[in-house]
DNA sequence: AATTATAGTGGACAAAGTCCACTATAATGC
DNA sequence: GCATTATAGTGGACTTTGTCCACTATAATT
């Protein structure tokens, strides 16, 4: 098991890496959404006709949150709603050409950011950044 | 530079090791601090007579939000504050015994929380995750 | 000495998130 | 089939978290 030293070492990266990312979240500016709201937009791009439980359950938000914020998408005809051919208590999610435009713009500044952030990097350096990364996402989340 | 399948991954990764932090950092719970409180009086441990705006400053924090923070702080008894003696508009943080226990407890759980999360793989992989956390820190934050 | 910058504070507000109650429907146990 | 229990979605009311601005006091700059 790790020693006090390394245990240390990964609280210090998390904390790090948590601001990191606290900073590139922020910067969802620049187009109208708030950090959740992008989450919550790129969850429902993820495989259309989400749910609104499905969504607040994968990304840890209260329902009467997530609904609120699928409201709002809604008028701003971001997403339509259609109703559940399996259950008529629920909601299937379609982003509308508008909402998968924006999609599009999150996704390109953010894979922008991502070029960013390690653009300066060698091509060795990204090589092995990028092995390290695999390495921990097979570890943590069993993705193959 | 990474092709857009590499990028994609490492978006991936990003977002669901938010996700995983955000899940270990809202289990500040069992404390009475908020997240942010406990960045606060954690930063402030780190090295003692720190001021209010360094703290803010390191946190990415707006000034008269931690000013409240650090009153409220103050009110349980958790730090207190002396002047400056390099600058009278400037006090510095100091934390009582009680600050110091809750940040020994708020320490112990964060290490226990490490120890769950990587405490079922095995002594390889857990080697394996902390090289590929160091090799990130270094490329990423420039630690040694 | 005058000007400009900075530390800390509080008022006022906005954004984000939580909790509860309610309706409508589904699923489960008999 | 009927009663009970669980779940999806919504809105009201509220708390927490964070932002913006203005102000005072002191420092630094010219």
């Amino acid at each position: 098991m790790f020693n006090q030293t390394e245990i240390s070492s990964i609280r210090n990266f998390n904390r790090d890496y948590t601001k990191l990312l606290g900073i590139l979240n922020k910067k969802v500016l620049g187009t109208p959404l708030s950090w959740t709201e992008g989450r919550v937009i790129l969850e429902i791009s993820f495989n259309h006709d989400k749910t609104p439980i499905e969504v607040a359950n994968s990304l840890n938000l209260d329902k009467s949150y997530t609904s609120r914020i699928i409201k709002r998408f809604e008028k701003n005809e971001l997403l339509t709603k259609s109703p559940s051919a399996t259950d008529s208590r629920s909601v299937q999610l379609h982003l509308t050409s508008k909402g998968l435009a924006l999609v599009k713009e999150l996704d390109e500044r953010s894979d922008q950011q991502i070029k960013d952030l390690l653009g300066n990097l060698s091509d060795l350096e990204q090589k092995k950044f990028y092995q390290a990364m695999s390495t921990i996402d097979t570890l943590l989340f069993n993705r193959k």
